[in-house]
DNA sequence: ACGCTGACTATTA
DNA sequence: CTAATAGCCAGCG
């Protein structure tokens, strides 16, 4: 990747109170948690309930930092938009996303799920944001 | 505080 | 079809 224009500004946008009762991060683990067993969402997905479609990559990288988080965080269930396990990597084993989507009933061929729609939980919808 | 990276996605060439 | 470009924003040196 290429560098971007950065301008890292301190926008961190707080509550009066002076407490951030929300989290972008947070949010993005509630909605992980909330996805049913043997279906899968997309970081879009998410992204675009939490209102930020374009910050896709927050949602990945939310992950990133949920593996400190105390409830563990789904986060197999969490694809591409092409229903690709592009995370697997981050699993400690290359293997263990995809078993651990297969043993939940979820077909997956070369990476990829198999009738990504029919599995898809789109949160947005279930959720009706 | 600055610059780069990154588990994404959509658009354009 | 592939490649490059552009947005997004938090974390780290």
């Amino acid at each position: 990747m290429a560098a971007r224009k950065s301008s890292t500004q301190v926008l961190k946008k707080v509550n009066p109170s002076g407490k951030k009762d929300h989290d972008f991060f947070t949010q993005v683990y509630e909605i992980v948690r909330l996805v049913p067993k043997g279906r899968v969402t997309s970081y879009g997905a998410i992204a675009n309930a939490l209102g930020t479609k374009l910050s896709a990559r927050m949602v990945g990288w939310a992950m990133n930092s949920g593996h400190s988080v105390k409830p563990k965080i789904p986060a197999h269930r969490v694809l591409n938009r092409e229903g690709r396990l592009t995370g697997k990597l981050h699993f400690g084993s290359p293997t263990r996303m995809q078993e651990l989507l297969e043993k939940e009933g979820v077909k997956i061929k070369d990476d990829q799920v198999v009738d990504l729609q029919k599995y898809f939980w789109d949160p947005v919808k279930e959720l009706s944001f």
